[in-house]
Parts: structure tokens; sequence; C-alpha cells
DNA sequence: CTGAAAGCGCTAACAA
DNA sequence: TTGTTAGCGCTTTCAG
């Protein structure tokens, strides 16, 4: 690999003023400049980016931690602070923790060691912010902002969930149900609490018959969905916690002949990318995957001028409804 | 950030001694070494891996280069790349091109200049091999194998489209259809040719009005499969070059009451995640994403090994034929 | 406008 | 077993 070493022999200059030639600097006479960069080009020569990080204390790479990029929603993520940070310059070192704690760790350490300038990280799951704060590094979190120093970015879920709710009862039903998450996640617990506020402030009753809890899976969704459906009171209608509940949910409706949106209101959360596909059509409220991205990016680029200060930042995306054909 | 430097002025030896013992090295006595690591630990040192690159001159990091993180079929490649690089001590730099070349080539310059210690790339459409040697780092490309000095894999297409017209074959439609994608395609190509073959072998007669060429795309698919229908002689069954052109032949068979696969087959190609929902459950040939990774990245780390010179690897992954409910 | 020199944080001979 | 020293390739004072 050829160096500025290289190149400032041939020219017959120092390499100081090779440097300042390349870096167009203005201090360098425009002969010099031209022969230079023409020797760099023919001698074919690529910067080495590490020994300028060296020096400037500065990589301009970020890292993004995800638990799993093949999850559609993190694949999206990526793609939008990928490209957010390309344009501000910087390249991003994505992260796998595989839904690990101690990966997470692992990742985090290995990038703090890479001397990335900032990380944004989406935990997976509860974590002690102190933690975080020991790594000395700029931050953001996908997470419900806590009292501490760090900056956090979430999608707004108590509106979604309000979206979604006042929706089902603007088209007409009356008995709705929520078909959340595990009971733990805080998420889930938001969006339970707008669903109820929403149907009482909309004159309707709370019935916890119709209030269940689960993992995040579509057979779980299907299950419990068919047991609502056996109660003496079944529901009119129902608000799956995310969409692959509501998937399941749709499965038992098509096959138990249930006509949905006619006799039945369908909607779920997040818009997974096959919520769209025309043999789903399932309504939805969508988290703005490329907003997210890109807000989580501008943050973390407002957390690394500030640093070492923190700038305890709380981001909020407003979600959107995608009213398809199961509402 | 705290340095080797910070440490043995507290300890009282050489940063030399410190790097040993930090590298456990054999030749520093174990008091020292305890000593030193106790202090690293409790003043919370970080190795600068910049530094250690800059001398080593190795990276330790690889750089994988796609058009898109948030197609599926990239994202789990990605996965599967980080995963075997995380076990072989590598840390990954994901890159998206956009399918554009331009970008393309900046972003493989980019890579050079972190100085990865090689490249996975998987090409955003012809490209001119020279480039890619010029670059002069190990690079592994996921393509069909040229004659000139380039690594590369792919997923033996030949046999894959075998294997699904075979298996229509067996499941006894006779009037087989083909449905593929851009006409220039190489993999489309391959796909046809295995496609007539096979039928041929199976003594059954190449209908050319049964082949189409188009976008691949779900419209595309529902459109060209609706023409054909209009037929004289319509097909029974048909093999899709890639699954969203079949998930568009099986929205048409739904919307015309036609019984799969009872009446009809279909079959198509890559085995996207949705190609599983109970809702689609459709019939295809996978590329093992896992094992495309897996093996991308050992065909990467033979060729790093042996840079300067170049391995030339040539390596297929067998396809794997997913029987589901559509024949 | 240009060169000399220091130094970023670390590893790796070579001595002692 | 340890210290000294010379870099890795670059940027950035400070002189000239």
């Amino acid at each position: 690999m050829i160096t500025i070493k290289d190149i400032a022999e041939r020219a017959g200059v120092s390499y100081a003023t090779v440097s300042r030639a390349l870096n167009n600097r203005s201090d360098v006479s425009s002969e010099t400049r031209k022969l230079i960069m023409e020797l760099a080009s023919e001698m074919g020569y690529q910067p080495n980016a590490i020994a300028r990080s060296l020096v400037k204390r500065k990589s301009m790479n970020i890292a993004l931690i995800v638990p799993d990029v093949s999850n559609p929603f993190f694949a999206d993520i990526t793609m939008a602070v990928n490209s957010a940070a390309e344009n501000a310059g910087y390249t991003t070192m994505v992260c796998n923790t595989g839904w690990d704690q101690q990966k997470e760790q692992e990742k985090l350490r290995i990038m703090v060691e890479q001397r990335v300038d900032g990380i944004i990280l989406k935990p997976t799951g509860f974590f002690k912010p102190e933690t975080l704060e020991a790594y000395n590094v700029p931050i953001v979190v996908f997470w419900h902002a806590g009292d501490d120093d760090l900056s956090y970015i979430e999608v707004d879920h108590e509106t979604g969930s309000r979206m979604a709710v006042q929706h089902l009862v603007d088209r007409g039903y009356k008995h709705i149900a929520y078909i959340g998450g595990q009971e733990t996640s805080p998420s889930n617990q938001i969006r339970l609490l707008a669903y109820q506020q929403t149907l009482q402030e909309n004159g309707l009753v709370v019935d916890p018959k119709l209030i269940s809890f689960g993992g995040f899976r579509l057979e779980s969704g299907y299950e419990r969905f068919g047991k609502m459906m056996h109660l003496p009171k079944p529901p009119d209608a129902v608000f799956c916690s995310n969409d692959i509940i509501a998937l399941g949910v749709l499965q038992y409706t098509r096959e138990h002949n249930i006509r949905v949106p006619q006799d039945f209101g369908i909607i779920g959360f997040d818009d997974i990318n096959y919520a769209s596909l025309p043999q789903i059509e399932l309504s939805t409220v969508s988290q703005p995957r490329d907003k997210l991205g890109e807000e989580a990016l501008l943050a973390l680029i407002r957390e690394m001028e500030a640093f070492p200060e923190r700038t305890r930042q709380r981001v909020l995306i407003a979600p959107e409804l995608k009213v398809r054909s199961t509402t």
C-alpha cells in the first residue's frame, strides 16, 4: 500500500506538504498541489483512515447495536441510520446482540475499543443506565426515557394506541378487545393504558375478560383470540399489540369464516412489511422506521457535539395510522 | 481515555511491559501481570483498536457490501456473515449500495480506506473484475464465477431449478409454465435452461407460450400469469423465478377460485420469510442464507490467508426444496 | 508556501 | 523478566 511518503519522494517535497495538498488546504501552491494530486491518483494512493483516526482522535465511524438485523423492523432501522450516517459523513458498524444481554455488553465493549464516535443502541431488555454512562461515549438509546442522563428515542406508543382504538370506535365497533404481548413489557403497559382510556373517553366499558397478555407470536395470538371468541359476550373487534399477533387473529377469522371487516375489525401495531401484502392487508399503526433511524442519528450527532456533556434528549416519533382492509 | 502509559506510570513499569501483560504474553512475571491487570480494570482501561490496527497492519474488520439490508434476503445474509465473522474474531462493517453502481464503487473505496482485512460483495449488477482486483484487497463476490482471478460464491441455480420442476412433474402436473424475471438476468437464464431440460428429460414438451419474462415483482407475476390462463391451452402448474412473482400468481388463483394444489401447482424460488406464513404456505426452493453467509466468510478467510495470492475459489451452495401447500 | 519534528496509542525487535 | 527504541501513516504545530 502506498503512503504519503512515497508520494512525497516522487514529488520531491516533504510529506507534510503532501498531507496538506491531499486535504486540500489553502496553504499549498497550486502547482505543487496539482503535481501531488496527479501523482496520488497515478500511483493509486488510498488514504489510511486508521492512521488519520489515530491522530485526529475521531474515527468518523458510529455503531448501531440491535438485537437482530434479520428482523424486518430492525433491518429498516438499520437502513435508515445507515443512510443518514452516510449523509453526515459517517460509516456505520452494525452489531447484533441476538437478544442476549451479555453479548450486548461485549458488542458495546468492542465498539468502544474500535473508538466509534458514537453509539445507537436498541437494548435487549432492561439495562442499568450507569453501565452505559460508564462507557463514556456518546450514546442514544431506543427506549422509554428514564430519569438518568442518557438520550432516548422511541415511537409514541400512547398516541399510536389511541389512534388505533379510536379508529375502531369510529368504525362503529363496540366491544373491542386488547390482545397484548408480554405483561412485563413496558411498551405493552403503555398500550394497554391508552386502550382503556380511549374506551372510557368514548363511553365504552372496559371488560377485563377482553384483555389478554402473552407472547408476541402468531400462535399465541391465534390461541388467545380463539378463547375470547368462546366467551358469552365475544368481542367484535380487536386491537393487537403487534402485527404478528394480529396475523394469528386473522388466521383464526379466516378459518372460522368470520367476515372481516364487516362483522369483525382487526388492527395491529408496527406495520411490518407483510402487513401490506395483498393477501393480508392488515390495518395497523406504523412505527415509521425511516424517521426513527434518521432522528436517532440526528440525536446522536447532537450528543457527539456536546460530548462529554450529555444532552439528555428525549425524542418521541409520531406513529401513523395505516387503514387497510381489516377494519 | 486512559492509555497503557497511564497504567505504566501507576505501576512503575515501562509501557512495553504493560502491553505484554495486557496481551497476556508469557514473558511477564506473574506479579507484574497481576498488578497491571488490576490497575487496568480499576482505571477502566479500554484498549485502542485503532492504534493496534495501525501497527499490526490488520484491523480485524471485514466489510459486507450489499444492495439493500432491508431486503429480507440480504438481511439474512448479513446476519449469517456477521455471526460467522464474530466467531472468527472479526467485526463486520455493513454497507448499502442502494442498487447504485456508483455508490458501490464509493463504498468499496471507503472500506479500503478503513483498511478492512477483506470484503464480501454482492454486486449491484454487471461489474468489471479488473476494478475489484485493482483495489488490492481480499474479496469474495456473490456472483456466477467468471474466468478472472476473483473468488465467487452463489447458490446452485441449476440444481435448484431442476428440483423445482422435477417436483412439479412428480406431483403429476403435465403442462408446466415458467414465469421468469428480467430476461437479461444471468440467474434467470440458468433457471430457464434447467426448466427446459428437466421437462424434456421427463418427456414433456416445452411450449414457448408458457415461458414469460418480466419484472421480479408481484404485479408483474399476477399480470403475466393472468394472460397465460387465457391461452387456449393454459398451464396446470407454474415454476416462478422468485417468490414475489409466485405471490402474484397465488393472488390470481385466489381471486379466480383456482384450487391450489388440487387443480394447479405453484412453486417459487428463494424462500423469502413470508413464504412460510400460514396464509401463504408457498412451496419453494430455498437459498440457504445462513449457509451462504457462512461459506462466504470461510472463503474470505482463505482468501485473506493466501493474500496477495488470489485463491480463485468457486463455491456453490446446494439449494433446498421446501414443499408446502401450493404443490 | 514549505520543511522539520512531535506525537496519536500501540506492538515488536533488540538489548540489558 | 524488563526497558529502550523504532516505527505504523498520518496531522499539526512551529519555524523558516
